[in-house]
Order: structure tokens, then sequence, then C-alpha cells
DNA sequence: GCGGTTCAGTGAACCGTTTCAGTGAATCGC
DNA sequence: GCGATTCACTGAAACGGTTCACTGAACCGC
């Protein structure tokens, strides 16, 4: 086991500046003391190479600078392309993010949220898996939360960037509908135990408007994973997919290869998020898109402010696009 | 401002319990004490709902049971799929991943490998971009750190999983060679102000060997960034392209389609990692390929023994495979 | 010249654990 | 039956900051 170095200390730097370690403290952070002083401080600091430590200020400030980022499942792309655009823009506003996944599992988002809430994190971004859990609620009471995607139900959020999911699934279903497709598989996400999500709900609504046959399948986002569900998918007749995730449409495309069977002609697939590799392939995946930039902007803006203490409250809508490409035959 | 609700502290379980402050915290972790008191403990502890708190404890401690991970540029989509392995593989050891992205500058990396030393994370996994900075010997000097990709030079890590680069270019370069090729863009990750990796190095002396022509350009991961660099490459007359991550193949792709160039009677293209997404692209990329999981799995498996104060060192090398797919002319 | 502010800084309590040195009682070997 | 161990537990000091209540001096208007 190393040694850990010791470090120079915050009585330190006091007995070398003969001020109180109250005084140093306001000093660096620059209140409550004279420009003189300060300057004095952060000379001596640096020359002790006294650098403040996170966690005793955590535990005597309950601040930790940091914003939890709570993923739904990280297998998927799209959601890996989210978070690491979050962390970035994050970053940019001198805040750094504590990233934890909850692989498509409620239970497994309530004990990491419960963690983050216990680690101090100043504000949480959450993309929940299950909305309706009464999780958040009790969150929300002590820590400003962001959610992207759905609203959290009955949670007095300190913002939110919701997903128009209706809008998103009556234009992937009308688009297959006028094709002429009326038989579907519909590949979700899987999330055990979770009642059913609103997006979900609508799915079956519409297509009961359209007239459409449904056979809804969860499936993992990792592409191995989706790929085994598409497989079967396939050997079941199944021939037009909509799927809830690029990353679940990839798994279609692995599928059909193998299969020998062709996109669009014999295979027709609709994706939903929108991740850059979907218009890498051949065809390009038609799907529908969020604008991720604006979403990262919107949630990281909210959350920055909810964690400087602002209580105002937003709540953006974000509307989807088709963006055709050719995977529907 | 959200009023964080008042949660009990171990001094309310020990008045509970009639015991010691002390006592209860050896309790919770079932050490020093009898049987019967562990569990009248345990009882009073999830009457009150007491958790112990994590800051606290690492304060007092000087251990969080974190690991940090340090990710070189979290753009890079193979390296995304790293770090979500590495995370789920923690969570498997009932540990959790603190992710930070170097974002490819050196500069960075240094500060948030302090700071993740500063978190007091029990030991660190880090994919260097400046294998060859002094901070790592500081660094492994304080806490255990193992390394993947690259070996950190003259610093004591507790575990290395290095990538065999020089048999990795070897193989891609003979392959192109092989095939005919002799002038080649060698697109490569950015990283300012970074002395060369030995993988560059060792890219000049083979292409010296083997009589190539090359054309090294720095690209960053984005696949928007990537597409650029290579639009530019291509309209500089370059038709063959070497490209240290397939992220950056990717852009190739991108620009290869715009331009109305094929893949790979117009244009080659070789990449360097074997991202999923490699073997879905119309033609698939060909590609140096490392087991991934087994890297995942071993640097968990070190990093978690190192963490667990185990001292032995372990250093695995890793053996690239050449993925041949098609991509290559 | 006097009450009232402001300013710069102090001292001590506090945040919630862990851990070290002890302590009294029970148990052991012989 | 007695010194030496072991056992179960206690008290208090860390850990390294922040913050609250306060103080003495300088300055203000009048």
């Amino acid at each position: 086991m190393p040694q850990p170095r010791k470090r120079a200390t915050i009585r330190e730097v006091a007995k070398a500046t003969g001020l109180s370690p109250a005084a140093v403290s306001y000093a660096l952070r620059g209140i409550q003391v004279s420009e003189e002083t300060i300057e004095r401080v952060r000379r001596a600091a640096a020359e002790l190479g006294y650098e403040a430590d996170p966690i005793a200020r955590a535990l005597a400030s309950g601040r930790t600078g940091m914003i939890g980022l709570l993923c739904g499942s990280l297998e998927d792309l799209w959601q890996q392309a989210l978070a690491v655009g979050i962390a970035r823009a994050l970053k940019d506003n001198d805040r750094y993010a504590l990233i934890l996944d909850a692989a498509g599992d409620p239970a497994r988002e309530k004990t990491l949220a419960r963690q983050l809430r216990d680690q101090r994190v100043d504000a949480l971004i959450v993309q929940p898996v299950d909305p309706a859990a009464p999780l958040w609620a009790e969150l929300c009471e002590s820590l400003p939360v962001v959610s992207i995607g759905d609203s959290l139900a009955g949670a007095r959020t300190a913002g939110e960037v919701v997903f128009d999911n209706r809008a998103g699934v009556t234009l992937a279903l009308e688009h297959l509908c006028r094709r002429g497709h009326r038989r579907l598989a519909v590949l979700t996400s899987t999330r055990a135990g979770t009642p059913d999500r609103p997006a979900d709900v609508h799915v079956l609504a519409e297509a009961g408007r359209l007239g459409l046959d449904l056979d809804v399948v969860t499936a993992p986002q990792s592409l191995a994973a989706a790929t085994d569900v598409a497989r079967r998918a396939l050997d079941a007749g199944h021939r037009a997919f909509f799927c809830f995730a690029d990353s679940i449409a990839y798994g279609v495309y692995a599928a059909s290869a193998e299969r020998g069977l062709r996109i669009p002609s014999d295979v027709t697939v609709m994706g939903y998020d929108d991740h850059p590799m979907s218009g890498l392939l051949t065809p390009g995946l038609t799907t529908v898109d969020w604008d991720i930039d604006g979403i990262v902007r919107a949630a990281v803006r909210m959350v920055v402010a909810a964690a400087d203490g602002n209580t105002r409250r937003r709540r953006i809508v974000q509307a989807p696009d088709l963006r055709e490409r050719g995977s529907v035959g």
C-alpha cells in the first residue's frame, strides 16, 4: 500500500501567515478579508503547495461542486453520447460530473440516486428508467434534480428537458404506416419491473388508431444482445421493426446481414434517437431525431443554475424530427 | 434551495442501543464486537434508517470505496465502450467508478488525476494521454494506479494492461503494404503538447522499413471533427488511410460518401481498435482488434486487488489481431 | 466626543465518522 | 488461585475544513 504523502493543511497556512485558520479559509475564497491578506494567503498557500481537501470541505460545507449524472443505460450509444456531451459541457462550467449507470434497472437506479445524494452532489441530472418511482419526490426534497426524457411524476424538479415522445412515436408509426407496413415488431429497451412508460403506452394507442398489428419485445441495447433479439424476431417471421433506440436497430442490421436479408428491400427498420453512426450505415437508418446538443445545453444550463441556488424552474419540451435515410422499405 | 432532510447519525444509533458510537461503528462493519451486539445495532440502524455518511467516512478513514477511471478521450467510441465495460465490471465487484475524461489534453489529465487523488479514490485506472508525464510517478506514491494502453514511464504502477502497439502497427502497415499501398495518410488522435507516443514513433519506423510514404495528420475522434479532417485529406489527394482509432476511420467513411468515393475501390481505410459498429458498416472496417473484454477483466481484477491492499504487481500484454473486413482495397 | 456602523479577523464549535489507547470483566493455563 | 490473555466495549482525539458569534479598532455624522 503506497504511503500518502503528507499534505499541507489549512492550519499550516495559518501558521505561516500568522492568521487564524478561519481567516485563511475566507481569504482563499476571497471573502470577508482585505485584499492584502488575500494576496498574502494566496502566496503562502502556493508556497506550501496547499490545496483545500475536497472531502473535508464537503463534510463541513455540505457541498462538493460535483453534479451527479444518473444515466438510464450506458449500453445505449446515444445515451453514451449524451453523457459525454453533458460531462464536457459541465467541465466548461467548472463543474464536474459523477457519472453513474442504472443499467436499465429501477432498483439500481434507486440505490445509485441515493448514493449520489449521500455523496453530496450539488445537483443531479437524471435520465429516469422509472419516472413514476416515488423515489424522485423524496430526492427532490433534498437536492435539485433535473430530468431528461420523461417528467418525474409528482416530484418538484429543478428543471426538465422532456422529449415529446408522443410526437416522436406518431412520427415513426405514421411513416411506417404510409409505407404500407401493418405488422411491426417493436423492440423496446428492457426495464424489469417498471410500469409502462408513457412512450410505450402511446405506441399501443397509436397502433390502435392506425390499425397496426404490433408485437412488442424488450431488447437490451448492447449490440450483441440486441442482435440476438433481432435474430429471433426475424426467425419468427418479422420483417418490419420499430426500434426504440438506434442501438437496438443496429442489432437488426447485424441480424439481417447474418440471415442474408437486405435492408430495406427485405427488412424495414426504424430507429429512435439518431446516433451519429446511424447516418453511416448502408442504407442509413431512418430514425427519429432529437437535438442532442440542445438537450445537453438545456440540461446543463438548468442544473448549473439550480446548483448555484437559482430556484426558477424551467421545463423545455423537445420536439422530434423524422430523419429519413432509407432503411424503411 | 431544497432543505436537506436531517438524517440519523451514528450517535443516535449509539443512543438508541445504549452503546458508544465507536461500538456502533465497529458493529456495522462486523468487527470487534459480539454477534448479539451486531444484530442489535443492525436492527436499530434499520429502524432509524441510518446509513453511514460516505463523506464523513472518507474523511476519517481515507477510503471511499470508489475507483477512479481517467479516460484518454471519451469522444472515441471504443474508449466509451471500454469505460462503460469497466464501470459495469466494477459494479459487479461492489465498487463504483468515478469516470473522468481527459479529452486528449495532458494538462487536463494532470488536473483530473490530482483531483481523483484528492477525492480519495481507493485506486485509479488510467488510459494515459501522456504516459511519459512525471505526474504518474508522483501519483503512484500516493495511491495504486493501473494503466491501460501504454506503460507509465518511471512509475511504480500497481498493474498494467499494455497494448502491444508495435505489433498492432506492424500488422496494419504490413497489410496495407501487401495490398500495394505505398502512400498513406495517417490519422492519429490529437494530443496537444504530448511528446510522441511509442506507437506513433513505431509507425514512422515501420514505414521506413516498408518503404511507405506517410503523411501524419492529427484528428479528433468525434465523428464530425474526424470527418472534417478526412475531407481535407481526400481533397489533398489521399486515397489510403491508416486511422489510429476506429472512430476516426468512421470520419473517412463519412467524408468519402460525401465526395461520392467508394470504399474500398476508390478509398482504402484501415482502423485501429475494433469497435462493435465497425462490423456493421458497408464494407466492414478492416481494423486491428484488441480483446476489449479481456482488457476490462484484467484491469478490473488488478485494480480491485490493489484497492484491497494486494501489492503484487501484474503486467499483461495484449496482442492484437488483424480483423479483415473489406475496407482495404 | 459619543453612539452607531463597518471592517478585518479570531476562537471554538461543528460536520459524522474512524481509530487508538485503555479498561474492567471473564477466561485461560498451570 | 494468580498472572496473563482475550473479549467486548468506551472515551477522546483525530480527519481538515467551514461557519457562527463575537471583538477591537477605525471611521462615520453630527
